[in-house]
RNA sequence: GGCGGGUUGCCCGAGUGGCCAAAGGGAACGGACUGUAAAUCCGUCGGCAUACGCCUACGCUGGUUCGAACCCAGCACCCGCCA
């Protein structure tokens, strides 16, 4: 079972952790582990898959995950790795939040079987403490001094400055440790390389209340960075989410697809479960024909087959090659239409000889008609992968597909459909 | 509680009465080149009408003025120092 932490090193997924040998040793037997999840948003989003995705790496090792949905410490916002105070949330925005992503965790790990996850929300043992029960059990075991020192407060005394309320988040993650300790037996805490400062105020934590003799362990991914110093999991758009509501398996299998070569052997060895020698064939055929972007559509398909399904993927790769393809639009079979653009943005908004200008509009392919008109004055829009040049031009029903429908495109990578009825 | 500084378009940031839809940079978008990549070059970058023009916009609400992002008053929020 130690082979997992050498298959982690192989992968560069170890960003920090605390003495790897006797990790390694207490991991000869199955072990029980955490990481922590809050909800800051409705859904998780790309940048949550590392860590999730580690966790089902221990659990496929044999390993007993909890994956921890943040209730309460959602409630209260993490400062690492900001640097500005968040804005507090309501309760039934939270509440309402933790449940979605409990959801999506769902979908990541094992939940049945012979050793099946297990999900908690720190709001079970947080919630029913007492301010002053909080004081005295948990923050007489913190120095304010050394608090002072870790990364995430310091570059907030340096800066913007930060609330009693965020201050005091170190706390109620370490609490979360020890409770975890305490009564699953879990002996290690994962996170993301910004969570070092967390995990560790927790194995301070156990080790003052639970004595030397207690065994906690901490490992924290890196941050997934790229070439160009753009954050990850970030585009125009906005956040790529998980939710297909919020970003569409369409969207998200073009998010991968469209990885910078120079990035692309990394995230396959982040983001991908499989063995790292496969990764590494797929990797030096990607690198011998960068053209064929073999890599981006490894891990396009891999991931979107974890998120979406395989049958949504499918069907994305199918439109894929079709709708960007130079391939004659009008030969594509209707099963096949139909399937490849279920996932593609389509409006129902306009009909047989709308102008080109509002159907754009329509579609979201732009927002608003002066900016639909600059597309088509700057070469940028197409109707069925063919150029607009006409101002005034508009949907005939002779350029209907099937009767019907009518492919949009705005620049190389954006399409659309506008569905004109029967 | 006192004093000082701040609030400009997606972000940063100029602008202190008309020449301001608002410099500059970044991001973003389109084109050329390619590979739905990067780099580079060119162009666009509030909305409607794409002609004139009109509307909306510089934290909020009022005021001064022929005219205000720019002056005045009040309010809100942020930052810093002091208590």
């Amino acid at each position: 079972m130690t082979d997992l932490l050498s298959d982690l090193e192989a992968r560069g997924l170890i960003a920090s952790s605390t003495d790897l040998g006797a990790l390694a040793e207490s991991m000869a037997e199955p072990i029980t582990l955490y990481c922590g999840f809050d909800p800051t948003a409705s859904s998780l989003h790309v940048g949550n898959l590392v860590p999730l995705l580690l966790l089902r790496r221990f659990q496929l090792a044999g390993h007993k995950v909890i994956a921890l949905v943040g209730g309460a410490t959602g409630l209260i916002g993490d400062p690492s790795g900001r640097s500005t105070e968040r804005n507090l949330n309501t309760d039934d925005t939270v509440a309402d939040w933790v449940n979605r992503v409990r959801g999506q965790l769902q979908h990541f790990l094992d939940f049945d079987g012979d050793n099946p996850a297990t999900l908690v929300s720190n709001l079970e043992w947080t919630g029913p403490m007492s301010a002053i029960e909080f004081l005295r059990d948990v923050g007489k075991h913190f120095s304010v001094n050394a608090m002072l020192g870790k990364e995430s407060i310091a570059a907030r005394l340096n800066g913007d400055g930060i609330s009693y309320t965020e201050f005091s988040y170190m706390l109620l993650q370490s609490m979360d440790y020890l409770h975890l300790y305490r009564d699953h037996g879990c002996t290690l805490q994962v996170g993301g390389s910004d969570q070092w400062g967390n995990i560790t105020g927790g194995l301070d934590l156990i080790r003052k209340v639970e004595g030397p003799e207690s065994r906690a362990h901490g490992l924290t991914v890196p941050l997934v960075t790229k070439a160009d110093g753009t954050k990850f999991g970030k585009t125009a758009g906005g956040a790529i989410w998980l939710d297909a509501e919020q970003t569409s398996p369409f969207a998200f299998y073009q998010f991968w697809l469209n990885t910078d070569d120079r990035d692309i052997a990394n995230m396959l060895r982040f983001f991908s479960l499989r063995p790292v020698s496969e990764v590494e064939e797929v990797i030096a055929a990607g690198e011998a024909n960068p053209a064929s972007r073999a890599g981006q559509r490894a891990l396009a398909a891999e991931l979107t087959d974890l998120v979406h399904g395989v049958e949504n993927r499918e069907h994305i790769e199918a439109a894929s090659a079709a709708l960007f393809g130079r391939g004659d639009l009008a030969a594509l079979p209707e099963t096949i239409w139909r399937q490849a653009t279920e996932d593609v943005p389509t409006t129902t908004a306009v009909s047989a000889g709308a102008t080109v200008i509002d159907a754009l509009v329509a579609t979201g392919l732009c927002d608003s008609k002066s900016a639909a008109r600059r597309a088509i004055k700057e070469g940028g829009a197409y109707v069925n992968n063919q150029r607009v040049s006409e101002q005034e031009a508009n949907l005939d029903s002779s350029l209907a597909l099937h009767g019907r429908w009518v492919l949009l495109r705005r620049g190389k990578r954006s399409i659309a459909v506008a569905d004109l009825g029967v």
